[in-house]
DNA sequence: TATGAATGAGTCTTCATTCAT
DNA sequence: TATGAATGAAGACTCATTCAT
């Protein structure tokens, strides 16, 4: 009887959740279009009505999904840059390597192309995502670079456009992921190609070369 | 244009084309499920009827579209390569240039986000884009690196990895234009981007690295 | 030069019987609604904007077939009838017969399937066909019988009862052509049928039945 | 029908039954084209969404109709020939009349029309009706008659010919119910029409003949 | 809180009809 | 007289949303 009841509190705490991460599933599938909130439902183990108690609509259901799947990733990411001493060439191979292995392993690796692809049924939420996020990581990533730049370890480079240089192969290795990847006789190795990139983006940007 | 004064255009040659590129202007800003055939036939000036004389569905419009929207370009560069002499390193700062170019300034360069949008919803056709372009667009690209490689005027890399690699940014930049480059308050600067890109990289792969 | 401008006039003359024809064919096998003006004008050998050259409408057309498919048999069961000198079983046999002959080789025997499959969306088609078509057919068989009757060949049958009893077996053989015939592995003896018919009918009618 | 305050009436297990009801009626009204998805959930007392939610389609719905609307008037039938015993004139007055009377009743009458109407449009249907009901139906007249021809008690007559002989009259006044009769100033006796038919059959049948 | 039958606005698609040639 | 590209009204069907239970 206790445990019955505790599950069922436990679950209607989570019941957000859970549809939210069906929803990420569908939508990242279908496009926001073609998801059909009977799918989310089914997937998230409840029936289409069920989703109308905790979210108002179908668009409603998609920018919350949007706005509550990003900040983790760039906060943690933002404090291991804060907190590092040492070479800017260090810290730049630890935070792509993050980023590399977070891209491998999350279900998040979707969100990208969620949002490029609804962008234009959906631009203040392009706009969010823009300015928001992808201002906040490109930020980190550039102020990073200009780093070390200043103390002279890279060389004289735009930090700016060597952030979205930095951050282009895993993206890449995003996209492959949620579109592509389905196709591919073996798995590619997506670790291996962002090892390959960062070696070759430290000795395109050391001081020597 | 000159006959606007009627209803009654007669055009059938040139139609198909007309209604294929309104309709990837739609696609691209719709996605699939949300573009209506209504806005693309009024954006090809045509009524809704018009489209079914030369495309049997919606679906066969966008397929249509696929198909004949990617060999020109990749025909080019390919002719470029074979018929290069001279350093690797030089070639494959013309051909990213000449891609870069191509993103830059065609409105075919939705193309990838479309497909990348639609790969859950079209399958098959993200199998065939995979399988003839991205495969022949990489392999030109790897084949050219690998040549480098071999002559030793590259470090032992993988080809396949770098190919990639090199590509990534253009994509980025692709990506940027047809999804956020909307809410840039100034235009962002991907030319000068790309040419940061094509140093760090041919730095990058220089033996001496 | 001579020979293709009269074949260019018969043809002009000709169109609307080629016209009505087809449109008899297609408006059997599809009924009204589900039959495609393309392809009447098909059949007919010419294209879609010919046939309003000399129908107002698909409707017209339909009424225009209606009402031009019938007279010439009745009429000339009439002029039988009429003429006939000799006993009304003779008579009636070689009525019967002579329709059961027509139901059995020509191409206007649809028209009775068309009429009843119609009779809801044009009911005045279905008015005017009861109204002259069953009627005078009716009436000349119900008059046949009455003589019969009157000399006292026949039993004191109602009439009008019988006249519809004799046809309904032709009219049976005449669905059966327009529905079903293309189903039998081998051709129903619809003429046995009909002889068989006609002597029990005769039989049953014979005074001393 | 007592609830109707609300619109959320919740009636799934009436559902379909209500809908084939509907159906049925403006089915043989328009035809199949013709006839609008909306009239029928209107004539149901629903709207056009709710009866996808029971058929999968207009032409499913039609199918269904068609499949379910058969059965019990043959299954009586044939009870009623296997558990007779007595002479086969009497059988045959007895079943005839029993047609007839459903003939003369049931709203099931208009289904010869759609079938011969369709006939073009759902061959697949016309020929299930045609093997299956048909079939069963003339079978079982067919069988009932060459019992009295062996018996002796009819003449020597071809079976399968009578059976259809037998059946016609009642065809016919299936289709001019559902066809001609809304013009009819009286109503005809279709009652009267078919005893004189029987009466008539019978005496052509009887071996003095 | 959860269900799922019912709703009805929104779209694709067809095809009778028009009219410049 | 004949063509057939183009039109646009009409209708099948989908699915987000509602609400009685």
């Amino acid at each position: 009887m206790e445990a019955t009841q505790s599950r069922w509190h436990r679950r209607k705490d989570a019941r957000p959740a859970e549809i939210l991460e069906a929803a990420l599933t569908v939508f990242a599938e279908k496009g926001f279009a073609a998801a059909r909130m009977e799918d989310i439902s089914r997937r998230a183990g409840v029936t289409k009505g069920t989703i109308y108690l905790y979210f108002d609509s179908k668009e409603a259901l998609f920018k919350a999904l949007i706005r509550q799947s990003i900040s983790p990733a760039i906060a943690g990411a933002k404090e291991q840059v804060n907190n590092f001493r040492g070479p800017a060439g260090d810290l730049l191979r630890l935070v792509l390597t993050r980023i590399g292995h977070f891209i491998a392993t999350s279900d998040r690796v979707v969100l990208p192309k969620i949002i490029v692809a609804e962008a234009g049924n959906f631009p203040e939420l392009a706009r969010f995502y823009r300015n928001e996020i992808i201002a906040q990581g490109l930020g980190l990533l550039t102020g990073l670079i200009a780093r070390g730049v200043t103390s002279g370890e890279f060389r004289a480079v735009d930090p700016g456009h060597v952030a979205r240089i930095s951050i282009a192969p895993l993206l890449l290795a995003a996209f492959w992921r949620t579109s592509f990847a389905q196709f591919d006789d073996e798995p590619y190795d997506h670790a291996g190609m962002i090892e390959t990139h960062i070696d070759l983006l430290l000795a395109g940007l050391s001081a020597g070369g």
